[in-house]
RNA sequence: GGAGAGGUGGGUGAGUGGCUGAAACCACCGGUUUGCUAAACCGGCAUGCCUGUCAAAGGGUAUCGGGGGUUCGAAUCCCCCCCUCUCCGCCA
């Protein structure tokens, strides 16, 4: 969330900017402001009849040393009554800080100077098309059928076992899913970044660490009886790492990196944008995440992207960088550049990466925080799929077919062991 | 799952009702000393909020796993929860 200082003193920018965002709500930005008046006056309230009552404390306790009974006794009286009013008022600042909490939950973080407005997909600014896309060849088969003509990839078998979403790899298809996971992950660990295995359930806190809830929830699956959360993403528990936690400046930058599966459910998807590798509800994804100082955070972001990018190169696979508009941009990112990928067969481009600066909205809302020889404050956090894999398998699946079978690109043969799928 | 022990500042660890936001030591930072390093010595060293200020200093308040209670007063007493360790059971 947004620093209650920032917006106290950045009004006019602040709803300038999320303007661009397509968030008009002004009323809010008021209210926020004039809540936190109260709250300080409520605070400062309270604070003084503290005050109060802890000098009576240490008197009575004098007093009473000194066997002066009486006298102790009668300031017990006026202690009585400042418990009495600082019962209430304590109750008051809890609510008026929960309230105040929850409209502030409610604004959303502020695009970068670099986004531009825009309503939605249609208005993503796109900043770099690589790579040669396949002519199209009327007998290009779609990545659901190939999986089935080669036996790497079993839907049915899922829907049987688990239910739609839930797909099998078998056989050179699940040794494609290991071998894209060590890449990627090999690849990351090349550029500095430190692998963890991340748990696949979080706690409530950690879910509100990062936002997914309360904004998100029916987007995560839930167990109810043990209270947690199948992650959506990595970027989950590995964030979650530094929450409450105030690191050294010269820690930064903290550099992750995570393979795990994610569990999305997805609610209200339908239709052929779904089918086969294109939505699921379980899928696996190597996360990149970095904690940096705040002057350097968008440097960090121009080096993950490129970092996405290059394993799009190596793989060989056609793709364009978008800069997301305003309208586009998700609730709590700044700025972000979605990566797509050309499928052949399907003739559309897949998302496959987001790589975004969340500047210091995920950080204030968990208190993540560095310290150098200045003052304690907060750090940028930055996170980006290097890569989501489903839709990497669907796109190398339909771009490389040919007679003799799939190609499997070159810097992944050392992986698989093998050089065509057939 | 059963039984027991325990959770104090970055770390070790003292503290069983007021003088304790918290001893001591270590780590860390600054300084003195020093040919260099080391040692020694001196000083500093939590966070949130309120107040104050151009900024600060300063002042107030809260925080000793979390929440609630007893009391004029709680790290210290009571209750609930969480977590860690040991033993037993079960198990990849």
């Amino acid at each position: 969330m947004l620093q209650l200082s920032y917006i106290q003193e950045n009004k006019e920018e602040v709803l300038r900017k999320l303007a661009i965002k397509n968030f008009h709500n002004s009323d809010l930005i008021h209210d926020i402001i004039s809540l936190d008046q109260k709250r300080k006056e409520t605070q400062k309230s309270l604070d003084d009849n503290l005050a109060r009552a802890n000098s009576l404390a240490k008197e009575v306790g004098k007093l009473f040393k000194e066997g002066r009974r009486e006298e102790a006794n009668a300031i017990k009286e006026e202690t009585a009554n400042l418990k009495h009013d600082n019962k209430e008022l304590a109750g008051a600042l809890e609510i008026i800080s929960k309230e105040l909490n929850e409209l502030l939950l409610d604004v959303p973080n502020i695009p970068h100077e670099s986004v531009k407005a825009g309503k939605g997909e249609e208005d993503n600014e796109i900043l770099v098309e690589e790579g040669k896309i396949p002519a199209t060849d009327e007998k290009a088969l779609p990545h659901w059928e190939l999986a089935s003509k080669y036996k790497i990839i079993d839907f049915k078998l899922g829907s049987k076992v688990t239910g739609a979403g839930f797909p099998f790899y078998r056989g050179k298809g699940a040794k494609l899913q290991r071998a894209l996971i060590s890449f990627f992950l090999d690849e990351a660990i090349a550029s500095g970044y430190e692998e963890f295995q991340p748990p696949l359930f979080v706690n409530e806190d950690s879910a509100y660490g990062t936002g997914q809830l309360p904004d998100k929830e029916g987007q995560m699956y839930h167990i109810g009886e043990d209270r947690l959360y199948p992650i959506p993403t990595a970027e989950v528990p590995i964030t979650n790492i530094y929450r409450d936690v105030i690191l050294k400046e010269d820690e930064l930058p903290v550099k992750n990196v995570a393979y795990s599966s994610c569990f999305r459910r997805e609610a209200g998807s339908y239709g052929k944008d779904v089918r086969g590798l294109n939505r699921l509800h379980q899928f696996d994804k190597v996360e990149i995440v970095q904690i940096q100082h705040p002057e350097r955070s968008y440097e960090t972001l121009e080096e993950m992207k490129d970092h996405a990018a290059g394993l799009l190169k190596k793989l060989g696979l056609p793709y364009r960088i978008l800069r997301l508009c305003g309208g586009d941009l998700s609730f709590t990112s700044a700025l972000t550049y979605d990566f797509e990928v050309y499928s052949a067969a399907q003739k559309r481009w897949l998302e496959v990466s987001s790589v975004s600066n969340f500047e210091n909205y995920q950080a204030n809302r968990m208190k993540l925080r560095f310290k150098g020889k200045g003052k304690t404050q907060l750090a940028h956090t930055l996170n980006g799929s290097a890569l989501a894999l489903p839709r990497i398998v669907a796109a190398l699946l339909e771009n490389n077919q040919t007679e003799k079978g799939i190609e499997i690109p070159e810097v992944l043969v050392p992986y698989t062991g093998f050089e065509v799928i057939d």
